[in-house]
DNA sequence: TATGAATGAGCGTTCATTCAT
DNA sequence: GATGAATGAACGCTCATTCAT
């Protein structure tokens, strides 16, 4: 943040975030040296100790630089007026994924590393985590109280579920367990929008076409 | 498996996947020694290595000897012959449930670092993780078959979205996201059923009760 | 010494320090475990410690069992009565080299984790060494009396020279650096003895033909 | 070879390299812990491993520098035009028993854990203790062709008895089984010179008088 | 005798972090 | 800012040895 920003300047502390999210997601973050990082941003390793406090200290900046746009995206589709859940939903969707197709290795970070490594480290966001799941919690609230979702499934539940599902979806592409193509990811959005919403079974309602 | 079973006596091997169960979660695999396993045990530090070649074959045993129930459950479930797709899943999800109703840590070290940690060594459990997506796949693609899931969600997806809604679940409650009653756990069942199969959008259809 | 002997029964200790033997010869002291000694024996790894105190005592029996051997032949030869040095000096080297012949792998351990490695515990066995030395610079103090051998070399030195080349040797075929045949063996005797006692260079007196 | 060499600067790396002399030689090798070396050289533990990427390669590195010396002085003294073998050889003697008289703890190593320890890691040194016999073995070869040295004793056994007498002086003021005295360091090299050259025994011809 | 489970001190190695330059 | 030498706590693993059976 307060790096030397001067036009032409080579911003070592972005290198070094970048070279971080390589490595991280290359190797592990346990299972890499912070000379490593160092090495892949083409610095000396001292130098990663003059900007960051430490080697996780890396890892959260990378996981709140990126979570707190995803909050953000969230809480700008939450406040959209008159537009469907679904279509909201679709939305969240859509900005995960892309998040992902973007920058595949600083989401797998972000996904193993933070999002389910909570019982080490990560704990220290599990407020951060928990916010994301509120705000997709509240897109969901909002259409219980229109009645177009079911009453008896809470929001946090379901949100739970959504969130869920996406996420699955990404350590499938992470693990190379589902293919991955642009369509594939463009595919998935509204399919798993389709699945959770419209769920998987075949009803008299069918899907409707979401218009995003 | 040589260990001494004659009743009343202790299999310290046992002891040891028990005592590195409760570590692992309450510490996380990374954040622990091999110490801290033996001392919980109550065995001396070299029984570890008598009985197992490395910490990580002790995460490994762990993950294998449980996963592998979870295998043979959902291959089982996949057999029964007239039962409905939905209640095949709950009882999936029921299984998946149970067991970290049951055994909350062996789960939760299970899904931390293993399931979700597969870019280190979980690596080399990707072929039997994919297995239980496939088995589950399975239940949806007899379901698509029969007309009675949607034709244009894949199996394959559909499985990973129910599977990683279920995982996220098991996350929320792990990382005191989500209360955990016995109500909680025994609603979660058909929720989630119901979430993934009916959707959460109201329908004419409406939500079948399940069976089970 | 105290093990059973019964007729039919197998000397277990005999067994243990025959499997010693070779595991030392093939993966050296410090680099085999106890349990490689009793796996080569076929005995539980208890056992060895049944019959020895520990693991260094194999090895310092090993070793006094074999070079009280050698210190009682050269003793002998060193009483013969009216044979030449050169002969009993043949008759050393003879003993020594068939020693290797016949037991390379005791021999190798001796040398290689005992004689040479006097600095750590082999220390102990420097007096019974030194021994040796002592005996073969009898036997060439005796010719430097009749004025066989010159006076200007003191027995102690030559004998040193003498056991030195001769282990040398052995040390050539035990690490490979010298071909290993019968015919090898037996010319070395004879060799080695020419080089030391007549000397590589070509003299008017000539190397005699040693009558052994 | 980064090391700091401004003058005045010390040079870690080789104040680790000289404790590891001093420590190998009092303790040996197997039985001195990295921290000894680290103590002896008054720095800290992890910068041996700063240096070196083990203990064996410190050892490693220890040989081949002073092992090297000694081929390239016998491969220049092998090189000396119109010098008679004897000479020679005294010139090779002259140079490895000065090397223990200059370095006796590094010499001590070199023999006790390498050159006669060549069955466990030494081996990877096998090649490198070969030429030096082999150069030895030129410098006989040379006579023999001459006619100087006996024809019937293989330049390749010359060599290793040659070589074998001297090491075993130097194991002998090692191990302190011979007087370590300066008279006895000079005197070495012309009597291991007359007895192998010229024999042990009296000769018409006589022992002729080392020029060096 | 014979077994091998059990013990625990010891050691090589790693690597995050500090700091002098 | 930038470097990389220097630090030392930590930890996985080994293995000689003991001992209950």
């Amino acid at each position: 943040m307060g790096a030397s920003q001067r036009s032409g300047a080579v911003d070592k502390r972005r290198l070094i975030l970048d070279a971080a999210i390589t490595v991280f997601a290359r190797q592990g973050f346990h299972h890499c040296r912070v000379s490593d990082v160092a090495d892949e941003a083409g610095v000396a390793y001292g130098l990663v100790y003059h900007y960051f406090d430490s080697k996780e200290e890396i890892l959260n900046e990378l996981f709140l630089e990126r979570w707190q746009i995803m909050l953000d995206a969230i809480a700008e589709i939450d406040r959209l007026g008159e537009v469907p859940a679904r279509d909201k939903l679709y939305m969240v969707a859509s900005f995960i994924i892309d998040s992902y197709r973007h920058q595949p290795d600083l989401m797998k970070v972000i996904i193993v590393e933070v999002t389910r490594a909570a019982n080490s480290f990560g704990r220290i966001h599990l407020e951060k985590i928990r916010e994301a799941y509120a705000g997709i919690a509240e897109i969901v609230e909002s259409a219980r109280r229109e009645g177009v979702f079911k009453p008896d499934i809470s929001a946090e539940f379901a949100a739970m579920c959504f969130y869920g599902a996406i996420e699955q979806l990404l350590s499938g592409w992470i693990f190379d367990l589902l293919p991955q193509t642009e369509e594939q990811y463009e595919g998935a959005k509204g399919l798993v929008v389709d699945a959770i919403c419209g769920g998987l079974e075949v009803s008299k309602s069918g899907a409707q076409p979401v218009s995003g």
